[in-house]
DNA sequence: TACAATTACTTAAACGCTTAAGTAAAAGGT
DNA sequence: ACCTTTTACTTAAGCGTTTAAGTAATTGTA
C-alpha cells in the first residue's frame, strides 16, 4: 500500500492534543497561549514523525502560495530566456535567494504566452509577480487587471500603477558619456537595443543626450546604433564602424554584451580599443573583466537589485506605487583613452 | 469589500448545474457523459463570470501540484546560480518551456541548503525534480529518501535509482582528442572543471585517454588541467601555459566558456590561435561563434535535452532507472590547425 | 412489455490545513 | 467569597476542488 503522508491529525494524536494546537505550535502563533510542554511534545511529535506541511492546503485556506512568479524576457517568443546576457541570470539568482529568505519560492517563467500568464498567477495564487525588463506594452495593460501585486525591475512605466525598482539610469548613461568628454571625446556613439520608450534604454539614451548638451556637443544621430542586445549585434556593428568614413572616437554601450561584441569586432577590423575607439559597457558582468582590453563599465548591484525587487513586492505596508532607485559606479579600466586636446 | 474570487460554485450556479459537472466539463473528462448543451453552458459561464481555477484546491485533493522543481548549480554556496555559463540558461529555458507546454511550471532553486530542499518538494508536493550538473555527494544521498520522480541532468550517479539523461560525454571527448589527433596534434591537453567521479567532466576525461590510447599516444597528467568552469580560470590557465616551457599544441576544453577564456589568456601572451595551440570547446553556446578565431567545438542539443528531461520526469510509464543519452556533433570551426607532418 | 444498459446528471465526502468561537480550569482582584 | 481575567486548550466550519456512488430518465434488447 502506498505510504500515507503524515499530517497534522497524526501529529495530533500522537501528542495527545488538537489539530488547532498542532497548527499553533507549528505557525508559532504569538496570540495563542500554549504551554511549553505542549509545545514539546508537539515538537517531538513532528520530527519523529517527520511532518512537513501541506502547502496546497495552507495555501487553500489562507489563500496565499507563498509563490512569487519571475517573469523574464525572451529573445523570441516561445525562444530561449535572454540568459545569454549574463545579468538576468544573476539577477534571478538573487531574487530566488531573497525570497527563500522570506519563506517564498520563485516560480519562473517566459513572456511569450502573454495574458496567459496572468492566469498562471491566479491560478496559483500568487502572492506576486515581479517583472524583468521590457516587455510589449499590451502585457503591461493586461497586468492592470489582475489585484496581485506587481514588482518591475528596469522599466518605466511611470503611467501604470506598480511598484519598481531601477537605477539610475539617465544619471549612469550621461556619467558614462561625461567620462568620455572629461577624457577629450567629442564623437560619441551610443549603441544599444530598441530603443522602446518606457525601458532603461531609453533613459540611457536622454542621459547621453543630456551630457552632450551640457557640454555643448551637437547630439548627431549618425552616432546612434541600436540593434539587439547581442554580442552578435555588437560584433556586427564594430565591423560596420570600422568600415565607415564617419566614425565616432567612443561608443557608450548600453550593455556589457554589445560591448564585448564591439571590441571584437572592431578588433576585426583591425581597429585597436582604446587607441582607436573608446568604449564603456554597462552592468560589470564577468564579460566586462574577460575582454581585452578590460572593460570601463558603469557597474550595478544586481544582487541589491532582486533583493530589494522581494522586500518591495512583498511588504504590503510600501506605498501603491513606490520607486526605487539605486546608486551606480563608474568602473575605470582599460577601454577609454584620453585625447590629447591639440 | 474584497472582491471574492469566482469558483465553481459560482459558475455552477449561473450554468444551472451542480459543481461536479463543473469539474467534468473543465477538465473534459471522456469517461463522463455530458450533453453538448451542458457542456456549451458551463463554458459559456466560464468565460462570462472569468473563472479561473484554483490550483491549491486542485493539488489539495490529487496530491499534485503540476509543479516540477529545477535544481541549479551554484558557484558558491549561498551564492549566484551558475548562469555565468550560458549553457545552464538555455537549459532552465527549454525545461521552462517544455514543462508549461504539458500544463507544468517550474520552481526553481539553487543547491545551497542542502536536504532542505527535499522539505520544499514535499512541503509543496512537487511531482518531480530535475537537477542540474554535479551537486555534493550527499545531496544524492538525501533524494533517496524521497519518493518523488528525479531525473539528473548531466550526472553520473549510476548507483542511484535515478532516471537520467545526459549526452555521449565519453564519445565527444574522444571525438574531440581523435580531432586533433587526426589534424597531427601529438601534444594534447584536456582543461576543465574539477574532474569528479560521477560528472561528465570524468566521463570526458575518459574520453580523452580513450582517444590518445587508442592512437598509442601516452598519457601525459602535465597536459590535465583543471580548475573552474570559468572564463577566469580560462585566461589564467593560457597565460599560465603560455610561460610553460613544455607546452601542448592543441587543448580540449570541457566548456566553451574555459575554451573562451583560453584563447583571450594565451592572446594577452601573444601566443595565437590556433597556429601555435589549437583549441576544441564544448557545448556550442553563443561564446563559440563569439570568440576569434570561431571556436570548433561539440554541440549539444540543449534544447532537447531540456525536453526529454521534462517527458522522462513526467512519463511514469518510463522504468526506474532509464537513462537517455543524446547524440553530439563536433562543429568545425577555425581553432584548431593542421600540423604538417615532416 | 419488461428488464438491462446507457445517458446525464447530482449528492456528499474527502483532501489537510487555519481560525473564530467556545470551554473549563487556574489565577487575580476586591 | 465571588466575579473577572487569563491560560490552555478543543470544536467545528470552511477554503475550492475531485470523485465514488447514487438517481432518474431515456434508449435498447429479447
Amino acid at each position: 500500500m502506498a505510504e500515507r503522508r503524515i499530517n497534522m491529525k497524526d501529529i495530533a494524536k500522537e501528542a495527545n492534543v488538537s489539530v488547532a494546537t498542532v497548527s499553533y505550535v507549528i505557525n508559532k502563533r504569538k496570540d495563542q497561549t500554549i504551554a511549553p510542554s505542549t509545545i514539546k511534545r508537539v515538537e517531538d511529535a513532528v520530527s519523529k514523525l517527520g511532518y512537513v506541511p501541506n502547502m496546497a492546503a495552507k495555501a487553500l485556506v489562507e489563500n496565499k502560495s507563498y509563490l512569487i512568479g519571475v517573469v523574464i524576457p525572451q529573445t523570441e517568443p516561445g525562444k530561449q530566456f535572454m540568459f545569454s546576457n549574463p545579468f538576468y541570470g544573476e539577477l534571478l539568482s538573487s531574487i530566488e535567494f531573497s525570497a527563500r529568505e522570506k519563506g517564498y519560492h520563485v516560480l519562473i517563467s517566459g513572456t511569450d504566452v502573454d495574458q496567459s500568464y496572468l492566469e498562471i498567477a491566479n491560478k496559483r495564487s500568487l502572492d506576486g509577480i515581479i517583472i524583468v525588463g521590457i516587455h510589449p506594452d499590451d502585457y503591461y495593460e493586461n497586468l492592470r487587471n489582475t489585484s496581485i501585486p506587481v514588482v518591475l525591475i528596469d522599466s518605466y512605466c511611470n503611467n501604470l500603477p506598480f511598484k519598481s525598482i531601477s537605477i539610475k539610469d539617465r544619471e549612469s548613461a550621461k556619467l558614462a558619456t561625461k567620462y568620455f568628454i572629461d577624457n577629450g571625446h567629442t564623437k560619441i556613439g551610443f549603441a544599444s537595443g530598441i530603443i522602446s520608450n518606457n525601458g532603461v534604454t531609453y533613459e540611457r539614451y536622454l542621459g547621453y543626450k543630456d551630457a552632450l548638451e551640457e557640454a555643448g556637443i551637437a547630439f548627431d544621430e549618425d552616432f546612434v546604433y541600436s540593434g539587439t542586445v547581442s554580442q552578435e549585434y555588437g560584433k556586427e556593428l564594430g565591423i560596420k564602424i570600422a568600415n565607415m568614413n564617419k566614425r565616432p572616437t567612443a561608443i557608450f554601450s548600453t550593455a556589457d554584451i554589445i560591448a564585448f561584441g564591439l571590441i571584437n569586432g572592431l578588433k576585426k577590423s583591425n581597429l585597436v580599443v582604446p587607441n582607436d575607439i573608446s568604449i564603456i559597457g554597462f552592468d560589470d558582468t564577468w564579460l566586462a573583466r574577460d575582454c581585452d582590453p578590460l572593460l570601463t563599465t558603469i557597474k550595478q548591484d544586481v544582487f541589491e537589485k532582486g533583493q530589494k525587487a522581494v522586500e518591495l513586492l512583498l511588504n504590503n505596508k510600501s506605498a501603491e506605487n513606490e520607486h526605487i532607485i539605486l546608486d551606480v559606479e563608474l568602473i575605470e579600466r582599460d577601454s577609454v583613452s584620453k585625447i590629447k586636446e591639440d
